[in-house]
RNA sequence: GCGAGAGUGGCGGAACUGGCAGACGCGCUGGACUUAGGAUCCAGUGGGUAACUCCGUAGGGGUUCAACUCCCCUCUCUCGCACCA
């Protein structure tokens, strides 16, 4: 899975390393932002294109994962499928290949295009200087430009002969570098042959249009239109297309396929925009590749008792980018582990992506200097217990690159039966990132909120509570210091509660027991009720969608009912001191240091992180009254009090009796009531 | 062009399987206590209206007793990919 080639490779020149295709983003590097050159090198990939067809499948399984992160996956391994055709060049001992996966549209092929660096292309011009023009001129495909070359190619399924040009639209690292050219068809085609005059043949008509000409006008100049004004792209119904006229797109790609194949002018095939994963770095920090260069065996690799390679650690480094390794000469000689003649050592280091695509699996085991590959196939490997990762939390941007990666390593240690999972990662959330001025923050571009003013204005508490209330996790946000006054308020009143009532709260224990107990008063039961409903919804908001907004927002909703109790009785100094803990215990992930020290001014001797998370009742939590919404064709018109377990002809009748539902009535018929268990009541009358 | 997501008060955001739109917070308005208020507390706060009531979840249609939620069309924004044949 591992080789070396020579090839264009994206170069930061700033970074002066070589980057995979996934971390270049428009044409910049993705840790400095310079613009990405090519160059010519010989580098380590590894063959990650073995596993695309895989990589894609098991997107289906990615069930917990974001619809937009399995979409670029997707997106970015970029599967089609088609056919290679050859089409023979007139006159020449030599064919075209061409990749399509319109093969439908074969029959309305008027040219043929291949890329400026085809190997055929030297071969078949002789206007040097025009080529040469080209490449320099629109070389960079600012504009759909071609020449042609003076050759024809023949057309294998009507024998046609059509010119054949050279475009700088054609692309050589897709499909096979030539295409075939269909301009009623395709609309980067269209253009193309507007430009250069050339033919237009209709060989698709829509399904809705009327009664498609069948088998008529075959050959010649018939179905040369030139009053289109654009492409048709679209499925549709054959026509001018020999034995296959009338049949419909879908099913003449299937018979055309089986067609080029009988005839042995070509076949069904796959293509991939996924490209192997360029992992050479000309970086000190990386890990080494493990690699030996002997002059007389080639390329030896480390044997598996001297890994891992170290790093030298006396490398100067000149603040210019480049590998200090070059320079090592302690590090660079070394001996071939085969013949131990004189050897050199491989000076680039991985690509940081390797690393972070299995560390996961290094996490689960505990000992330290370990033989990874039998801990990893014992059967009391810790690595069958913790993995797949339940929760995976990461930014978006890591989209096709850690998270493509890491699934694509994981297979390969499956296959190596190493492990025997084969997705990484259950569950995927991508939070948001944080946005300052229109960009993300980040200490490269400079646009970063230093927190230390606003800890110290208001305490780390405050801030992680404002930071956790903003928004959802999976939002971006903008940044803003507007609203940490509100959470900054909130610990306030919440400390102010505690330190006013510490006396009387100290002294006081509720006995879980007592719940039903009949020294208990109306507004005290009511805040019990609060309470155990606010531990449910905190409980139920974490664990669902980590939506600690909404969690934060109901513990400010028990601590707005914790400040307007005026306890009297003794059993209501319980109430509150229950549910002042519970309060408490579920703001310590948000604000631990003031839960803490609240906790300890209760009068509690332990931490309150050796607590347990609460417990909810759900009998406690139920109301006992619900509030019933009287609706009249759909609109609110009144909410009545009822009290729970009543009937829904009960319900139905007091809705009506309801004055104000009376007066709207009046002597309109009723034609229909509908009522939802505890919740609603709709009267439905005629106009 | 293709793919994904989003659009709700002045602002950040709530609304679980269709069932009270605007929870919670910011901001704002008025009041109380105050030498003072940028502290705290109380009241109010989607829009129009004196009020009944009407209008409101980007816009337009539809389904439904009932639509922020479901369906169709349109617009805008964000992100990803992109002459990929």
């Amino acid at each position: 899975l591992a080789y070396r080639k020579y090839s264009f490779v994206n170069w930061c020149p700033s970074c002066v390393t070589v980057l995979a295709n996934e971390q270049v983003i428009d044409e910049r590097c993705w840790r400095c932002e310079s613009i990405v050159v090519q160059k010519e090198l010989e580098q380590w990939f590894l063959k990650i294109t073995d596993y695309a067809e895989e990589l894609l499948q098991r997107c289906d399984e990615l069930e917990g994962w974001p619809e937009r992160v399995i979409a670029m996956q997707k997106n970015w391994i970029g599967k089609s499928t088609g056919v290679e055709v050859d089409f023979k060049i007139d006159g020449m001992d030599e064919h075209i290949r061409i990749f399509t996966t319109r093969q439908d549209t074969l029959f309305g092929a008027t040219f043929v295009c291949i890329a400026l660096i085809h190997p055929l292309t030297e071969k078949l011009f002789s206007d040097k200087d025009g080529l040469e023009n080209l490449k320099t001129r629109y070389g960079r495909m600012d504009e759909k430009s071609g020449l042609f070359t003076g050759f024809r190619a023949i057309n294998p399924m009507n024998g046609e002969k059509i010119p054949i040009y050279v475009a700088n639209f054609v692309l050589m690292e897709y499909g096979t570098g030539a295409i075939m050219s269909v301009p009623a068809h395709d609309q980067r085609d269209f253009d193309f042959a507007q430009k250069y005059s050339l033919p237009v043949r209709v060989v698709i008509v829509p399904p809705t249009h009327p009664s498609p000409p069948r088998g008529e006008g075959e050959g010649g100049g018939e179905g040369l239109l030139s009053a289109i004004t654009e492409a048709y792209e679209g499925e549709g119904v054959l026509v001018h297309s020999g034995q296959f006229s009338g049949l419909k797109s879908a099913i003449a790609r299937e018979r055309i396929a089986q067609f080029i194949e009988d005839k042995g002018i070509g076949k069904r095939v796959v293509n991939y925009k996924f490209r192997d994963w360029g992992i050479s770095r000309q970086r000190y920090w990386g890990t080494p590749i493990p690699v030996i260069y002997c002059e007389k065996c080639g390329i030896v690799p480390v044997p598996e008792k001297d890994l891992p390679v170290i790093l030298p650690e006396n490398v100067k480094f000149k603040g210019k980018g480049g590998s200090p390794l070059l320079e090592s000469e302690k590090f660079i000689n070394t001996e071939c582990p085969v013949c131990g003649g004189k050897a050199r050592r491989e000076t680039d280091t991985m690509d940081t992506f390797v690393d972070s695509s299995w560390y996961f699996i290094r996490y689960c085991l505990r000992k330290g200097n370990i033989d990874l590959a039998s801990a990893l196939r014992s059967l009391e490997s810790e690595v069958r217990y913790w993995m797949p990762v339940d929760q995976y939390i990461g930014g978006i941007e890591h989209a096709v690159l850690h998270l493509l990666y890491s699934r694509f390593f994981v297979k390969v240690m499956r296959d190596l039966g190493l492990i025997d999972f084969s997705e990484p990662f259950k569950n995927l959330l991508t939070q948001g990132m944080v946005i300052k001025d229109g960009a993300k923050m980040s200490k490269s571009k400079g646009n970063v909120v230093d927190p230390n003013h606003l800890i110290q204005k208001y305490g780390a508490d405050t801030l992680r509570l404002f930071s956790l209330f903003a928004a959802p996790p999976e939002k971006d946000l903008e940044w803003s210091d507007k609203g940490v006054e509100g959470a900054y308020r909130f610990l306030k009143r919440l400390w102010g509660i505690v330190y006013k009532n510490s006396d009387k709260l100290r002294v006081t224990s509720y006995e879980y027991k007592d719940k039903n107990s009949s020294l208990i008063t109306h507004h005290s039961s009511q805040l019990l009720r609060k309470t155990h409903q606010t531990i449910k919804r905190v409980t139920t908001d974490i664990e669902r969608e980590y939506h600690f907004n909404t969690a934060v927002a109901a513990l400010m909703e028990l601590v707005n009912e914790i400040a307007s109790f005026k306890p009297g009785t003794h059993e209501d100094w319980a109430s509150l001191r229950f549910s002042v803990e519970r309060a408490l215990l579920l703001l310590s992930p948000f604000a631990p240091h003031v839960a803490e020290e609240l906790w300890e001014a209760l009068g509690n001797k332990s931490s309150i992180f050796e607590e347990r998370w609460p417990d909810w009742d759900e009998e406690i939590a139920k109301e006992e009254r619900i509030e019933l919404v009287i609706q009249v064709n759909g609109k609110l018109r009144s909410k009545l009090l009822i009290p729970l377990g009543i009937t829904d002809d009960e319900i139905k009748e007091m809705a009506l009796q309801e004055s104000k539902v009376k007066d709207i009535v009046g002597r309109k018929t009723i034609k229909k009531v509908i009522v939802v268990k505890g919740k609603l009541v709709n009267i439905v009358i005629g106009g």
